[in-house]
DNA sequence: ATCTATGCAAAGCTTTTGCAATCGT
DNA sequence: ACGATTGCAAAAGCTTTGCATAGAT
């Protein structure tokens, strides 16, 4: 998938790469390089972007790319689709096995060749279900 | 869903209805406004945009929210997914009905309440795969 | 007459890019 | 030493917004 896999291992990378293999939140970019600036102060956005781009080429993460306006990078390459809640914009990991893309769909395909799906399910989180509870509305 | 269903049935509202009901292209706002120019020459962007999201909140129009940078509308109001060519973008309709949300899981939902998902099928459209033919690689 | 909707331009937000300096190999 | 990578700032791409004017009811 590289073009170039010629890399250098920089500093940078690596602490993007390990604090992103710590969490299990999908965070945004902009999530991720708060996390990364308490251990590289003098980190650049761009510099997150860019390795984020990068280590998603080398195949060591996975750019989401799912509803809302920011993308969001995932460590974990298990075939595994996701939750979002649409109070609160977290994402989690769906412990479910992923649907059989033959079963989904019985009818043809008007002509595509498909090669890939993205299910997403929306819902309201556990914790904004506690607080739908106490503040209705 | 619309805080306020007072509304205007402006000549502007009527068209860029109008057109996107015409379309089963499912057209980003730039591609709906280039349409909508062709009758209403002044028209805005910013319009096409605002009222979009006007038609979205008052229901006769559908906010798609797929993959890709653009959002896409579409004025086919009844559950149906999609299925997106990753080499030109183009976005169809699934003439195939729309799997269970119960099917789908067996497992648990980690206390998340469901309330919809969004499933999308990737894939190259039959014109791309034409082109590849010719031009492999 | 009232108050929403429009057109224009400017701003906002996420992501990408140009460039000189830095650092991994 | 070579050239990929960085930090910074600027730019790009999509969408929203402020404001004065036009227009629907």
């Amino acid at each position: 998938m590289a073009e170039n896999p010629i890399q250098r291992w920089t500093r940078q990378r690596e602490v993007i790469l390990e604090e992103l293999r710590k969490l299990n939140s999908h965070p945004t970019a902009a999530g991720l390089y708060q996390i990364v600036r308490r251990r590289l102060p003098k980190v650049s956005l761009a510099t997150v972007y860019r390795n984020l781009v990068r280590l998603s080429e080398l195949g060591y993460v996975r750019k989401l790319d799912l509803g809302g306006s920011e993308a969001r990078f995932d460590a974990n390459l298990e075939r595994h689709d996701h939750v979002r809640c649409v109070r609160c914009g977290r994402v989690d990991d769906l412990r479910s096995p992923p649907i059989e893309l033959g079963r989904a769909v019985q009818d043809d395909w008007g002509g595509y060749e498909i090669v890939d799906y993205r299910l997403e399910f929306l819902g309201v989180c556990p914790r904004c279900r506690q607080r739908t509870k106490r503040e209705p509305g």
